[in-house]
DNA sequence: CAACACAAAGTAG
DNA sequence: CTACTTTGTGTTG
């Protein structure tokens, strides 16, 4: 499971809990698939920190470890992305890996 | 204290 | 319906 290797990379980083139960969610998404700031927040048991987990992405230190780009918004939205070339990239990831609708 | 990769409800049109 | 505003949350500076 990628989620046991993401804890074991995030132990040597100094990473508060929030942070590391977040990037173990978020690593725990299955590919072809999106999750929501909502439902990651809510899996990390602080439903009203979609906020927070947002701030958790964009320090995240395992970005090839943790699909960050597979995390969109609620309403369907692909969100924002700290990452190189921005939101444009993360739709053409998600559309590589099907999770996104294809024209 | 202010800001941030969000969300939901309220107000206004 | 859309658009803007306000409040809540956890970490960082």
């Amino acid at each position: 499971m990628k989620a046991a290797k993401a804890k074991e990379l995030l132990g040597k980083y100094d990473l508060t809990s929030f942070q590391k139960e977040v990037l173990i969610a978020t690593a725990a998404i299955p590919k072809g698939e999106t999750r929501t700031y909502k439902q990651i927040a809510a899996a990390v048991h602080r439903p009203h920190a979609y906020r927070a987990v947002g701030s958790v992405m964009r320090i995240n230190p395992l970005a090839p470890t943790i699909p960050c780009h597979r995390v969109v918004k609620s309403d369907g939205s692909l969100g924002d992305y700290s990452g190189r070339g921005g939101t444009k990239t993360k739709e053409r990831m998600l559309r590589q890996e099907g999770a996104l609708a294809r024209a």
